[in-house]
DNA sequence: AGGGTGAATGTTATAATGTTCTACATTTGC
DNA sequence: GCAAATGTAGAACATTATAACATTCACCCT
């Protein structure tokens, strides 16, 4: 992995892994659902590449792990993680992120560098309301809500116009 | 197709697949691109379902024309019309829907009923600025803002609660 | 008109991704 | 310890997207 490829908000990376894996099992607990070996090692492997992952790339990994899964156990396991808000699957790349406010109430928009592709979550409370706004102009009964924005991470703008 | 899967705000279909037919034929000829028979029969498909359509559905449909096509036909016919505004694609369906402000510079918020499948097609102007807002908050240079809101369109709702 | 040029299309095959099904193992609650 | 619930594995299947190359077509130039 490349310097130009990692997180553009340089941080610890080992702490924001063992962090993750730490809120994930606490709120599995609190709702009485198993944070099983296969769902930790995805879950973990999310958080390790820090950007979106496809179910396939996934698979790779647990290949190369020497742990032989099936396409079934990736969506299996993700369905778990996006289920306990763990994960977020970003539609417009067919790809699963780690939810950076996991146990938190929140509607996420994401900011996808397409330079890096790392990916930034916001919570964004501001934009939900627009939204909402706007769709009960229409009389519209919103259910759940995509905002996904691909564009520059500041790093990569910084690093395009030298 | 059932009355209850019609677009919710009644109109005149065949008169909006002709308005959209010929402003797709006024913008290709502005850029002097070429609007061959395949890539107007592929928009002229994606208009009459009035809802979002799968590249094979596409496919499906001109088969039944009797139009020998393969799928590099009609992805080729879909980015030509995405590169020109004519259709966009849903990324949270896989599918593409027919542009309501084709030519007008707008960023699309889509409203799709997953009763009834239709998706309707906001400016809101609004929402592009709130999210604008939130993205320059992190110094994220956006480029291509996804908006898809799914939910229950006004009359799937009313029907739902009878 | 004839011929060259590049865009558009056709054709075939295949890659990549995502889902479903069945059988079997493991864990859990009683 | 036993039955029920849940989790896992592997294969088959379905869907979506591309690659590579041949062919046709529209247009421009002389």
């Amino acid at each position: 992995m490349s310097a130009s490829a990692l997180p553009y908000r340089q941080h610890n990376h080992d702490a924001c892994i063992a962090d993750a894996l730490a809120d994930a099992k606490s709120i599995c607990q609190r709702h009485n659902a198993r944070l099983t070996a296969a769902r930790e090692r995805v879950l973990e492997l999310i958080w390790q590449s820090h950007r979106p992952l496809g179910a396939y790339d996934v698979l790779a990994m647990l290949a190369r792990d020497g742990h032989n899964a099936a396409p079934p156990t990736v969506y299996r396991a993700l369905d778990f993680l996006q289920q306990y808000g763990l994960v977020h699957r970003i539609a417009s790349l067919n790809a699963f992120v780690g939810c950076s406010h996991a146990g938190i109430r929140h509607q996420g928009m994401f900011l996808i560098c397409h330079r890096c592709s790392n990916v930034l979550e916001l919570a964004a409370p501001a934009v939900s309301e627009v939204i909402d706004d706007a769709a009960s102009d229409v009389r519209f009964r919103p259910d759940n809500v995509t905002v996904e924005v691909s564009g520059l991470c500041p790093a990569c703008a910084d690093a395009a116009h030298e």
